[in-house]
DNA sequence: ATAATAACGTACTGTTCGGTACGTTATTTA
DNA sequence: TAAATAACGTACCGAACAGTACGTTATTAT
């Protein structure tokens, strides 16, 4: 009945998403966004709504995304152990590449809007206690194959990896010494036995 | 040789430092500063320099009174294993109390401006630093006391609290179930044996 | 007392912000 | 083919932004 969209959504989405992930809500403009998204500013309006539905929408993409990429990293290792470590040191690795990381798009979130806004304190929370899911079910999968301690409490100790995970993924943004990074990870995952 | 300043340069130093503490950079105006720090404009400007100048005094602030802090806490229990949980437990009884904190301001910049700011990078890093340093003598006191296990290695072991303490300080800004992280402090400070 | 000087309040600068009105163009349905 | 409709680009809105010019006031040193 009207004119068809010219540009691709999920394609001018994904651009927002990167650029949202990288200087953080605030320090995004509209301007920005146009630019990158190459659309006009009132495609994003009527496609996305205003700033901060265009900001919530890059961040449900993302953490579906994240979570799937979890997922896999886990399960892409017979061992536990190792998968857990690969883990881990992927996001040191990524952080000292050519080109640095852009970090967690939902920690950053965490810590500039989670504490102002209460759709992004649920939204954050439901991810992070996704991810505690998707690692215990990879510590019970560990217990049950023998490689892990049948002491081990699942639930718990993936709990205590999201933390420490989270933590990594902020610690990594002050560049320090790998030895630091790679010290904390072998006494983290000593855990995991 | 002229007119006394009429403000209390401290004072002001510590009401801008509390609200870049509880909104960030980017989200405070220098119509905020003025309205909390009670002075104006161009005193701002001619006592601290521009926003990015003034936010960098704050930080220096907040990160000697915050290792200071954490120095005495750690330093006020006779058993090390008790000065961490207390040290733990003490974030997150902050985050559910009735007025919620505002989490740990260099935590906070290491988020907003660290990957963007070669100088927030390092000074982030240099606290986290020198957290890492008072957590290992605070370890090492225990192994001396024989509270601690003799095999202790305190610089790897602290370098680990250091991550955890940065997760738990920004998990808890997504307020999860209090269960999720007693049982994730638990299961990381059952690494201090 | 007076000249020098620095802090002060007011009022302003140009720029950028998020958001939108509106006329034009392309596509679809009838 | 014509009417309807929605996406498009341009150009704009008032508000808020960081930063400053400037005249006034208070304090100091002479």
């Amino acid at each position: 009945m009207a004119r068809t969209r010219e540009f691709d959504e999920n394609i001018a989405l994904d651009a927002a998403m990167k650029l949202f992930w990288e200087k953080g809500y605030e320090a995004t403009s509209l301007s920005d966004l146009t630019a990158r998204m190459g659309i006009q500013r009132p495609s994003i309006y009527s496609a996305f709504g205003d700033k901060k539905e265009l900001f919530e929408a890059t961040l449900r993409k993302y953490t579906m995304s994240h979570a799937s990429d979890m997922r896999a990293q886990l399960q892409s290792h017979s061992s536990v152990k190792k998968a857990f470590l690969a883990l881990f040191e992927g996001v040191v690795a990524e952080e000292y590449a050519v080109d640095r990381s852009r970090g967690c798009f939902c920690i950053n979130t965490m810590v500039e809007l989670a504490p102002h806004d209460e759709k992004f304190e649920i939204l954050t929370r439901e991810h992070q206690m996704y991810l505690a899911v998707i690692f215990q079910e990879a510590i019970e999968r560990g217990v049950n194959s023998g490689e892990l301690d049948a002491h081990t409490d699942p639930k718990a100790l993936s709990q205590a990896l999201v933390l420490s995970l989270i933590g990594l993924s902020v610690m990594v943004k002050s560049r320090p010494q790998r030895s630091f990074l790679d010290n904390a990870i072998s006494v983290t995952l000593s855990l995991v036995k």
